[in-house]
RNA sequence: GGCGCCAUCGCCAAGUGGUAAGGCAGAGGUCUGCAAAACCUCCAUCCCCGGUUCGAAUCCGGGUGGCGCCUCCA
């Protein structure tokens, strides 16, 4: 398995430190508001990635934290007139909801900064002896310059940084680059004690600290939006191995940002969709289908067009899925004899479409690739159960295709519905404007016109179904029915 | 100013030396009482110029256009 590495630049052999042991550590998110579109590709990335490599047999320990005290959750609590620890479990608790519909299996461990408030400081005082931090009347900021390897995960030179520094000058600092590894608290603001007065950690400290403490020294894996590679991630790697001495990540991965109309989606610039504003209109999957339809690294713009687009592929997943499904249905009761059927295997073939995807996703999570064999896969599918009929079907066979097609769609977390309860939703959440015992009641109605020939009434009662966004599907096996997209 | 990324069909998007995956949309056909879905067929030579090579979307050089980081940010 190749992955891309931030830090050389290229895709790298994935070799874990221990043996099958994975250790990997994402940055959350820090939780004063909902999250957006560019929150939800990179815990969608990182979802798929864990799952990768859980299916690839590792044991994974995935960490993903919470940072519950910076400024800016200060800030809102303050606007908000509540507390900051209101705030952030508000906020926590809103996350879960997002999260568990977007699917996200949970990491193993979810830390929260100031569940280890201890470990911070630990740390700080070991920078301290080593000669890389320094206190300033209660504040403590490292002290770049005796660190001379910083830099090197984002490609930045000490000197260039300093020539073209956009940064105020606080003239307390040895240097304009060093960093706050420990803030004093003002009156009113989180406070623990410390050997520097009451104070707060800053923000980079408590992902050293916590991935130290549950991961250990060093590990594999080290992840997050391309945004955090500097200085988010340089200063880790200078505060972890500033302390350690010893090599920090093995492995460190970055997802591309979401676009608006080529533009970076954030907070700051204000063009950003919520979560919830997405899944107003559109299926949790057709979200992570539309995430996963490009590489990881690159970045994707955002459109509502690319958004129906994604949509209408799921369908065409789950349609295929659908008929795989009835057809595993069908021929359980089937005669003992057609198991023998000589027919060339369907398992066979998606074997064959299998192989491609691990393929795909072993070249650096190439998702977008994967999900073209997923189709691949349908197109297989319906063309199987298009020329041959049902009577001449294996049973055993149908069924270890369609484990496969599941296994396969399960990786990238989608098809995760059943079929026919997914195609009957389609339009998402919002109530139908009939019961569905009514739907079943025209369509018995309809299917005796239609015996009886009686093409007007039977005509009749689809077009008022599709006037309620009902559309059918007639098979000898029965009607189906299903929303209109 | 420094560092870096990207440019592939109408739209989205894989492909990093061997002759352009896949999805959406579109055209024709099959199936169907008519539909829906599905299947079959069709639909690009890869921003421009120059170079390396038997051979380049893929490597090198130069343009043009777009974006990111250097400050909080997934």
């Amino acid at each position: 398995m190749q992955i891309y590495n931030t830090l050389s630049g290229k895709k790298e052999e994935f070799i874990p430190l221990h043996d099958q042991k994975v250790g990997m550590y994402a940055c959350g998110v820090t939780v004063y508001d909902l999250c957006h579109m560019g929150h939800a590709r990179s815990l969608i990335v990182f979802d798929v990635i864990y799952r990768y490599l859980l299916y690839k047999g590792y044991e994974v320990t995935y960490v993903r934290n919470f940072t519950d005290v910076d400024d800016k959750i200060i800030k809102r609590a303050q606007e908000k007139k509540i507390s900051w620890k209101e705030l952030a479990d508000t906020f926590i608790h809103e996350f879960y909801v997002d999260m568990d519909r977007l699917q996200l299996k949970r990491p193993t461990v979810e830390p929260r900064a100031t569940d280890y408030i201890k470990q911070i400081i630990e740390l700080v005082k070991k920078l301290e002896a080593n000669g890389l931090a320094y206190e300033v009347d209660g504040d403590v900021f490292y002290r770049l310059k005796e660190f001379p390897s910083y830099g090197k995960l984002s490609g930045k030179k000490i000197d260039d940084l300093l020539s073209g520094a956009r940064i105020e000058i606080d003239d307390r600092k040895e240097s304009p680059l060093d960093f706050a590894l420990w803030k004093k608290s003002k009156p009113g603001e989180p406070a623990w004690e410390s050997p520097w007065g009451q104070g707060r950690p800053g923000w980079h400290i408590e992902c050293s600290a916590m991935s130290q403490e549950i991961l250990g020294e060093t590990f594999d894996i080290h992840g997050g939006g391309k945004d955090l590679v500097f200085p988010h991630h340089e200063n880790e790697i200078a505060q972890s191995e500033g302390a350690t001495g010893k090599p920090f990540v093995r492995y460190w991965m970055h997802n591309g940002f979401v676009n608006i109309n080529k533009e970076k989606m954030s907070k700051s610039l204000g063009n950003f969709f919520t979560i919830r504003d997405i899944l107003q209109k559109y299926h949790p999957e057709t979200l992570r289908l539309f995430i996963l339809s490009s590489h990881y690294r690159s970045p994707i713009d955002f459109s509502w067009d690319t958004m129906d687009a994604a949509g209408t592929g799921l369908t065409r997943l789950y349609q295929a899925a659908e008929r795989l499904q009835v057809a595993v249905e069908s021929t359980a009761a089937l005669p003992a004899e057609s198991a023998q059927s000589s027919l060339p295997p369907l398992s066979k073939e998606l074997e064959a479409v299998k192989t491609s995807f691990i393929k795909a996703m072993d070249d650096d999570f190439n998702s977008a690739l994967a999900v073209g064999q997923l189709f691949e896969a349908a197109k297989f599918i319906n063309r199987y159960l298009d020329i041959h009929p049902l009577q001449s079907l294996n049973h055993n066979d149908l069924e270890a295709a369609f484990l496969l097609f599941k296994e396969l769609a399960d990786i990238l977390g989608i098809l995760e519905a059943d079929p026919t309860e997914f195609l009957k939703n389609l339009g998402g959440e919002e109530a139908l404007p009939i019961t569905k015992e009514e739907i079943q009641e025209l369509i018995a109605r309809r299917n005796q016109a239609r015996k009886e020939k009686q093409w007007t009434t039977a005509d009749e009662i689809r077009d008022r179904l599709a006037e309620l966004g009902i559309i059918l599907k007639d098979s000898p096996n029965g009607t189906q029915w299903q929303r209109k997209r």
